[in-house]
DNA sequence: CAGTATCCTCCTCGATACTG
DNA sequence: CAGTATCGAGGAGGATACTG
């Protein structure tokens, strides 16, 4: 990891955080991570960065709830994308599926251990997103007004 | 937010860590944030969702370089979106960019100080990312083993 | 070197309709 | 209730070529 000299370097403080073998594993030598499956973080990314598992697993983490229940907390959602989105999740090992064989059938799902134990480092970037919302969104005015 | 009385519910360490009016701004009462700018979550995810801004970010955070370093380090991205990338992240305010008016012209990406403050959070989740990805891709393969 | 411009192709996602 | 199946529009993003 090739280090500016004489400039103070935010990797340090990444470091404290992150054990080296995933710096590599990360951002690597050569970050030749074209295949997702590959890199840890675009794995992590591809799952959250749709938008509705990122707010399913939050809605998940108050408690188990059903398909439609969801659906209505969650909102905003179409069918088709709950499902895919629960399946994935489940996939994955994030989420866990129990059907009663009830008329009508009633389906469950719940945050596994492992998906609750990724409940925290979303707060943590939740937390950044509501504290410095209004900041980006500043930026973002000031760019659109300038000139050209 | 209603809690299922004698569950153990997560939403309980959530709040420590988020404070109460960002969770009902996150995933409300109703949970309509149709529109990703209304939604800070939805607003920092679209970014940090599309892999690239992750990455450069991160390399960035190691410090400063130049377009064409920048886009070798990463790896795998094209130019047309390595410069999308770079101007969603300067139009947001995390990453600032400076032209050198020499021939052939030099620019120089580096982290802004509010770039600067979501690398902690990022290394959270990269560190779950690290920690966890065997875990994920064990679920993963048990998934698709399953009969049917 | 650091882009911009254009084209073109997947691939996501919503809408709709149907089922055990 | 909790899905599955199918279709179709739209956008993300790569490849390529050109420029100050």
């Amino acid at each position: 990891m090739n280090q500016q000299p004489g400039r103070t370097s935010l990797i340090d403080r990444v470091a404290e955080l992150v054990p080296d073998d995933m710096v590599q594993k990360l951002i690597g030598p050569r970050g030749d991570f074209t295949a997702a499956s590959q890199c840890p973080v675009r794995d992590v990314l591809d799952r959250l960065g749709d938008a509705w598992s990122f707010l399913v697993v939050l809605r998940l983490s108050e408690g188990p709830q059903r398909f439609n229940a969801l659906k209505r907390s969650v909102g905003g959602v179409s069918q088709r994308m709950l499902t895919v989105t629960l399946r994935s999740l489940e996939r994955d090992g994030l989420v866990e599926r129990r059907v009663f064989p009830t008329t009508p059938p009633q389906v469950e799902y719940s945050l596994s251990e492992l998906g609750h134990s990724l409940v925290g480092p979303m707060a943590e970037l939740t937390r950044w997103a509501s504290a410095n919302h209004d900041a980006v969104r500043g930026a973002r005015a000031r760019y659109d007004a300038l000139p050209g």
